[in-house]
DNA sequence: TTTTAATAAAGAAATATTTCTTTATTAAGA
DNA sequence: TCTTAATAAAGAAATATTTCTTTATTAAAA
């Protein structure tokens, strides 16, 4: 009954969210073409999305396009970035620099969406006080005195699963507010902390679900 | 009006289906502590989800608990795993042997939940013919060769953003039946061809809006 | 200038998913 | 044995999300 009320106000859908980035990836690539407008069904079209969808998506962000024409693409792209806060840079620590840890330290797009991964902390003696991609790496005793330094919103946890919630419980005490946790284990958190799970077993799941199953699925467009 | 039988009929839900690996990997621990019985307000409990939600995530795949008890934890991992497929071995090819292509390549967990990578695929010539963690790499070009001798299923891109709409071409031309997509860029692909798209750009778009917004979900348990 | 066709917008409807409510069961304790 | 409290089950209700339908707008073609 309240809540009804709250989200009507705030409204946007989780899946829309989720969806943004991918079409601020492929407007990209419109404006490298030199293409002023861009229409919802050429868009449909190109990401296999139902172009209602897409139109709704945008309502979303109060973007406005122009019948028999589409939106300008500058436009579009300006706006995403700013509801995604590409342009608001969020400092974060990376407890994890294995396999998966390493490859996003590398990720370059990260900076372009507003992140910036300041420190990375694990336990192994062989990479610690050593550099990855020009990123500092220190053990894991020290992240409290790191982040009392520069203080960080985001912490990234990539060790073993049977780590994760020691990690997690550490960056709550240490202030961070929100965790990314790519580690497959769900943690416990007080509910002020924001916790996004990339799982990609999840990914795995599906993949094996419909290969076995052959049905399809009701809502045509389920990207993600 | 059709789909709404059909969807009664195989009916479980894509959220549903994304949880069941977090269930899974909890349960492990579970059993590792010897405990027999679990019960659903214990998982809610340490996974931070409605205990009703996991009572009905489990009943869709006609597992029943025991009042006053929960479920036998052996019996609950076994249906898992039935249901998830771990020991049907599906095989996969991945192309783009780059930081996240290795990374997933030494991913120990594929292997226990029934994906066997069986070969690896790169355009730069430093890493074909070499070996990574006993994974054969071959030229891109080799791949139609490749999958003729030893057919596979799945298909996993890891390559740039602009590149991975050419590959995904070859690999449905060649015949594997999902593809899974790391590259951050929708594909094109026929109705009868599977796509699973793994966006970390999703989960960083959730996490600058959550940090932004203050409103809590109105779903209390958005795990996924 | 008029007509046509392509498009966005808005809202209704359909569908999906979660959460709440009630009931039945049963192990454990009185 | 009887009572109590914990639990699962089932279904109703609430909420979220997608898809469909209708309408209005307008660029381009006739
Ligand atoms: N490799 C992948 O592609 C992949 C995919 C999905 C999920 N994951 C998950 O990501 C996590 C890491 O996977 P990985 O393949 O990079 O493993 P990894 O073993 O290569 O890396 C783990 C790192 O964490 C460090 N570590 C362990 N305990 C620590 C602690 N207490 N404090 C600080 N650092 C610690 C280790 O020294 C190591 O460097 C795992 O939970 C894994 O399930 C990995
Ligand atoms: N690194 C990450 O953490 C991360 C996270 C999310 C998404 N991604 C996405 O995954 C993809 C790969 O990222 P990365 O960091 O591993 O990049 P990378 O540059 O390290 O690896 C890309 C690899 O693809 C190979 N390649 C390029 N064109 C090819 C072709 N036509 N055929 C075969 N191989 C080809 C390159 O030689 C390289 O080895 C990108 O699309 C990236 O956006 C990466």
């Amino acid at each position: 009954m309240k809540n009804t009320k709250d989200n009507k106000a705030s409204g946007i859908p989780v899946p829309t969210i989720r969806r943004l980035p991918l079409y601020h990836s492929f407007l990209l690539t419109i404006k490298n073409k030199e293409r002023k407008y861009i229409s919802a069904p050429d868009i449909a079209n190109e990401l296999q999305i139902d172009p209602t969808q897409i139109i709704k998506d945008f309502s979303y962000l109060n973007v406005k396009g122009k019948t028999k024409v589409g939106y300008v693409t500058s436009v579009l792209i300006k706006i995403l970035e700013e509801f995604l806060g590409y342009h608001i840079s969020r400092k974060a620590f990376i407890v994890g620099i294995g396999n998966l840890g390493s490859a996003l330290i590398k990720y370059h797009r990260f900076h372009n969406e507003g992140m910036e991964i300041t420190a990375g902390f694990d336990i192994n003696p062989e990479i610690i006080n050593t550099k990855t991609n020009n990123l500092k790496l220190f053990h894991i005793d020290q992240f409290q005195e790191k982040i009392n330094e520069t203080p960080v919103d985001i912490g990234i946890i990539v060790v073993p699963a049977d780590q994760a919630q020691k990690i997690a419980d550490l960056m709550i005490k240490s202030g961070v507010k929100a965790i990314w946790n790519f580690s497959g284990t769900p943690l416990s958190a007080p509910d002020n902390i924001i916790i996004e799970n990339t799982s990609i077993d999840s990914g795995l799941a599906m993949i094996k679900w419909k290969l076995h199953e052959n049905k399809p699925l009701i809502y045509k467009n389920r990207m993600l």
